[in-house]
This record gives C-alpha cells, sequence and structure tokens, in this order.
RNA sequence: CGGGGCGUGGCGCAGUCCGGUAGCGCGCCUGAAUGGGGUUCAGGAGGUCCGGGGUUCAAAUCCCCGCGCCCCGACCA
C-alpha cells in the first residue's frame, strides 16, 4: 500500500479527511451555487447501482414508479400545520417566472407529499382502490445553512415513497416493512452496520405520527441518520381530503405512509469503509471491481499484456465489472496509488513476467500484502 | 444563524507584518529516455492576486465597504 496517501488521516481530523476524499476519489465537484453539489460519472455510478438494487426491492415489495412535479403551490404546502412549520424555513421559493412576479408563488418540492396526495385523492375512490403503493426517483431542495458533500446538500438525489391504506394498521405495517427493506440494503449491499429505531417526538418527521430510521455507525463513532419510514396516520389524508368509501359504505381518510433515502447513503458508505488510503468500495455498489493494470516495457511486451489483459476481462465478463487501465503516460505504481485512493476492490496486475509464469497477481484493497494467485 | 479559518494559473500553497518586475510544488502541453508501488531530464503554455472604492509616484501587500468558500456548533435525508 502507499506509505503516504497524501490524505488527512482520519484519526486527526475525520472531516478534513472525509472532504479531501470525495475530492480525491473523483466523486464530486463543487458547483458555483452554495451547497449544491455536482456528482461526477465515478460518483454517480454508485448511486445507479444503488437506485437498481433498491428499485428491486421496492418493485419486490409491490411498489410502482410515478414522477410527480417539481414545484408546488405554496397553498399546498400551507395546507399541513406541522408539516408547513417544519419545512418552511428550508424552502426555496419561485416568486418571478416568464419576467412576471407570480400571482402565487410556487416551493420547489422539499419532499412530495403536498404534492402527490392533492392529486392522488382523485385516484382513490373505494376500498377496492387501496392500496396505493408509489415510489419517486427525483431531487429535493432543501434551504440547508451548512453543507457537506453527500451528507448535507442544498438539493439531493432521493427515492420517496408514499402509500395510502384503507386501515391504521396495514400503514403501520408498511412503515416498518420499508425500514427493514432499508435496513436489509444497508446489510446486504452496503455492508454497513446499522440499528434501527423510531425517532423521539422532536425528531420526527414534520406531520407524522412516528417516525422510524436507520441509523449507521460510522468510523469516526458517530451516528448518520441513513433512511427513514414515517407513518403518517391520517394527518395529510385530512390536510388534503384523500377519502375512499369502506365496504359498509362510509366515508373515512386513508392512513399514509412515506419513506426514502437519499444521496446521503453514498456519504455513508465513505465513512463506514474508507481508510486513510482513501475510499474503499464493497464489491457489490463499486462501478469497478476489478481494475487491471497491465504492465510493459517494449511494443512486443505490451502486445502481448493486453492481449492477456483482453482474455481476462472477457472471461470476467457478465460476472465482474472490470476496467483495463490502458493509459500510456503512466507507471504502473501511479495506477495502483490511484485506483486504491478511488476504492476499487480487487486489482490484477500483468506483466511480462506473469505471462511467462502462466499467472497474475491479484491485490485486494482491504489488504496489506500482495497475494500471488493463478488465473 | 453564532464562532473560527481562508480567498493569489486547473489543484495545493508562499509572498501581505515591513508597498517596488507574479513565485513555488503538483497537474497540463512537446520531445527523449523510462516502465513490477506516486518515473526522469529538457523545453513550454497558463494569472482581472474574490469584487468595488480609497491612500500613494507605485497596492496581492495599507485603509474602508461588500461577496464567496471551508470547518465547528445549533437544525436537518
Amino acid at each position: 500500500m502507499a506509505e503516504d496517501s497524501g490524505l488527512t488521516p482520519q484519526a486527526e481530523d475525520f472531516a478534513a479527511w472525509y472532504t479531501e476524499v470525495v475530492q480525491a476519489a473523483r466523486l464530486v465537484d463543487y458547483s458555483p451555487v452554495r451547497g449544491c453539489m455536482v456528482i461526477r460519472p465515478y460518483g454517480y455510478a454508485i448511486w445507479e447501482l444503488m437506485q437498481r438494487a433498491l428499485d428491486d426491492m421496492f418493485k419486490a415489495t409491490g411498489h410502482r414508479n410515478a414522477y410527480f412535479p417539481l414545484f408546488l403551490p405554496q397553498s399546498a404546502l400551507d395546507r399541513e400545520a406541522e408539516h408547513v412549520e417544519g419545512f418552511a424555513p428550508q424552502t426555496a421559493v419561485v416568486t418571478h417566472a416568464g419576467g412576471e412576479e407570480l400571482e402565487e408563488p410556487l416551493v420547489v418540492r422539499p419532499t412530495s407529499e403536498a404534492v402527490i396526495w392533492p392529486v392522488v385523492a382523485d385516484w382513490i375512490q373505494s376500498y377496492r382502490d387501496l392500496p396505493v403503493l408509489l415510489n419517486q426517483w427525483a431531487n429535493v431542495v432543501r434551504w440547508e445553512l451548512r453543507t457537506r458533500p453527500f451528507l448535507r446538500t442544498t438539493e439531493f438525489l432521493w427515492q420517496e415513497g408514499h402509500t395510502a391504506h384503507a386501515r391504521a394498521e396495514e400503514a403501520q405495517e408498511e412503515a416498518r416493512r420499508m425500514l427493514g427493506v432499508y435496513r436489509e440494503f444497508m446489510d446486504d449491499w452496503m455492508a454497513m452496520p446499522v440499528v434501527t429505531g423510531e425517532k423521539t417526538p422532536s425528531e420526527r418527521f414534520a406531520g407524522a405520527e412516528r417516525t422510524f430510521s436507520c441509523e449507521a455507525l460510522m468510523r469516526d463513532n458517530k451516528a448518520l441518520q441513513a433512511g427513514t419510514s414515517h407513518d403518517l396516520g391520517q394527518n395529510f389524508a385530512r390536510a388534503f381530503d384523500v377519502q375512499f368509501q369502506t365496504v359498509e359504505g362510509r366515508h373515512e381518510h386513508v392512513w399514509n405512509t412515506s419513506w426514502g433515502v437519499s444521496t446521503r447513503l453514498i456519504g455513508g458508505l465513505i465513512m463506514t469503509h474508507g481508510d486513510d488510503d482513501g475510499l474503499s468500495l464493497p464489491p457489490r455498489l463499486a462501478p469497478y471491481q476489478v481494475v487491471i493494470v497491465p504492465i510493459w516495457k517494449s511494443n512486443d511486451q505490451r502486445a502481448a499484456v493486453l492481449e492477456r489483459a483482453d482474455e481476462l476481462e472477457a472471461g470476467l465478463a457478465g460476472r465482474a465489472r472490470v476496467h483495463i487501465d490502458d493509459r500510456e503516460h503512466l507507471t504502473p505504481g501511479a495506477k495502483y496509488f490511484e485506483w486504491e485512493r478511488r476504492g476499487v476492490p480487487l486489482r490484477l496486475e500483468i506483466g511480462p513476467r506473469d505471462l511467462a509464469k502462466d499467472q497474475v497477481v491479484l491485490v485486494r484493497r482491504v489488504e496489506t500484502e500482495d497475494n500471488r494467485k493463478r488465473p
């Protein structure tokens, strides 16, 4: 391993280490707008892998994706008292458009309950229309005072599930089920230790009856709220008049839930596995699971080594995400350094000596010594 | 929003106290030699010194007013 990564050691200043590693691994860049974050291709690839896994899990639990608008009328947000009180201080509001002042300001969604339920209310007439199990992948804006890449940004990407049920117990069950889905994802995909539990009234989602959360444990011994699931009771149903007719012919308000995880998960991933050498990614969420570093001197060697590298890549096709780093102008050492700091789990080195012995050198990101293995 | 730190080529910084030709390292471009743990040498490109005023023969440097960023705290996915 590299003796000096150029990064501030975690033990010295964990926050400094974090801000350095997100840059060094080329996950993000800063934007001209305060608190907003550019997610670079390597960072976005991690998000795409998370999205795919979570989306499959949501579909498997009966949810369908939809998309609701970015803007909501100020009056819609105002309809649930606690909700508006909680979110109003954090909203970005559009007052002008098309060169004129708007009659009613438009709020950029901080979350979509107030966008979704006024519309979906009309989709629900009878108990036969329930449950409604929706999910949406979207961006939201919350005007946070202090921001950090992935962990707290003004605009962030997330997934928000919104459901409506005929009975209180069903909604409670749904809120707990999705908390379990999050926990499963964090365990199985992220290899991130979490504690699940219920939030105190003061930490509860604005407008919820109960908020459950996954608290992830970071290497600096702090907890990170990594996912939340809310039992909304009938608060939003009353605010947006979402009713259904029961078997007996009565009219009742539905019982709602909402639940979400965001790009903050990437921050959790970084703080769970990263070390003083940089990022370290669990294989299931690594954009490149294997990087092949070919080594050569002469052109003949180069051709032979690259041919072997292609064979290896072909052999792994469909089983692993492989990248061959055949850049000409960098020495092998520079490539080792770069891919270690960017968290690639496995590195294969192939040079003339390996060709002669019909072997490759395999190095794992999480270990310090080399292992030699035959292909 | 309170406290602290900082704005100088793409990045990291020195120079500011004590005003006098814009510097260093990395990166980038060209060429050659290298190539199994951040290659080496030679040549080269790249800067409204955050912005606006002021003082001065002369301002990155001194004075005034703004703006922005980072970190800590409180608040939040």
